[in-house]
DNA sequence: AATGAAGTAAAACAGTTGTTTCAAACGGTG
DNA sequence: CACCGTTTGAAACAACTGTTTTACTTCATT
């Protein structure tokens, strides 16, 4: 259920101020974010982790390890950042459903700017790499699995698995736009509607409803909110 | 209303074999698509196009405007490869949302395998330079405007243009994920589910059923489909 | 045939990349 | 202090990058 953290062999990290593996690891992972893998420069890392280019060699052997490592460090840093919420029992699906939305949002879109951990495994949603399995089965498929289970709920087991999926898929997409293609949004609709309209608490209501109005749970959108 | 196409200035090309200058453009798209602006090298670009490297000076000038034209190039071939559907004069607004949303997944997704320019096209959606202003002006927006208009259509005139914004941003989000975070579906969902239920034509008919059920404008979505 | 613009080809350029080398510094242990 | 494994630093390496130079071909026009 939770994340499996694998302590990788060598020096025992601290961590800490003083941790030249650490300082690098997010050192990179905010670089990989930015650049991508290419056009990241270890030299640039380095600089920013204030450590020699060689210490890369060092800790990580390449910088395709580093890499690989540097996925791995944030999906699990953001895990604890933003974890799932838990639901007393006999809580309300409707309810969970809205927290589910809610925090997904919180997670992919930040409460101001998006945080590098994020961007960084968006682009191995996009493009995957070696990293990507394990982020799907550490961290996509975790939360995937909550959200058909809370639809199962919602919907009193009346909807096979693969149609919870594709329901899940529709809730997944359209907070997904936000984070991929935030910047054309941005260009597709008027400033001030986006800070009304398309804000991470707006949109978790609007989303809901939308998707429980499909499902029949709630009442068609009609006309003004 | 339909999308504008602009006719570049400079040499009439002739778009045949023996045109150095399109063999470029079309090569440099390919590898810019697969790799990235940085890590596609320009020589890799004109072995594929069976052209010495100082060609590509000779005819963009340099590697950034190489790119710049080549995602022009992209989008507008893509627009005539899957223009807009038109439709006759008191066609019912349900079957053109129908029509729009299959539309759209047969552009993003393609009939077999999602063609280069749209996977050009996605990069710069996600990763912004100086070309997605024009790709959004030319070949998003007035998607997206039809759009709105048919859902305005749909919900005669219920709604504010901010709304139907909005709800236009859940029908694309939709199949934006599909497009965008396509691998990591495939990792979620098995691989027979994804014939029967996720495939192009499917979708179109699921994605439309799912908005029209939340929009009041059919039953919303119950027992097996 | 001579001219000159347009296009092509090979080689070289300067700069940057990931990676390695090797010596110096550190920090505990005998 | 001398020892030794661990860690750091500066410099160097070979390969590759985008770009440019230079010479050569092609070919319509004079």
């Amino acid at each position: 259920m939770a994340s499996i953290s694998i302590q990788k062999a060598g020096p025992i990290v601290n961590e800490g101020q003083d941790d030249p593996r650490g300082r690098i690891l997010s050192a990179a992972g905010q670089e990989f974010a930015e650049k991508g893998f290419e056009a990241a420069t270890i030299r640039d890392i380095c600089t920013l982790a204030t450590v020699n280019v060689a210490a890369v060699n060092y800790y990580f052997g390449d910088k395709h390890r580093l890499y690989i490592e540097s996925v791995r460090h944030a999906h699990e840093e953001r895990s604890q950042q933003v974890p799932l919420p838990e639901w007393v029992e006999g809580t309300q699906p409707v309810k969970k459903l809205r927290d589910f939305v809610g925090n997904m949002l919180q997670r992919m879109l930040g409460f101001d700017h998006p945080p590098w951990q994020v961007r960084l495994m968006l682009r191995e949603i996009l493009h995957p790499t070696d990293a990507c399995r394990e982020l799907v089965e550490d961290y996509i498929r975790p939360h995937f699995t909550v959200l058909c289970s809370i639809l199962d709920e919602l919907t009193d087991g009346e909807m096979s698995p693969a149609e919870l999926r594709r329901i899940g898929l529709s809730v997944v997409g359209q907070c997904f736009l936000y984070r991929a293609a935030g910047d054309v949004v941005d260009m597709l609709i008027p400033p001030n509607e986006k800070k009304n309209l398309h804000n991470p608490v707006e949109l978790a209501d609007y989303i809901t409803s939308f998707c429980l109005a499909a499902l029949g749970k709630q009442a068609p959108l009609s006309v003004e909110v």
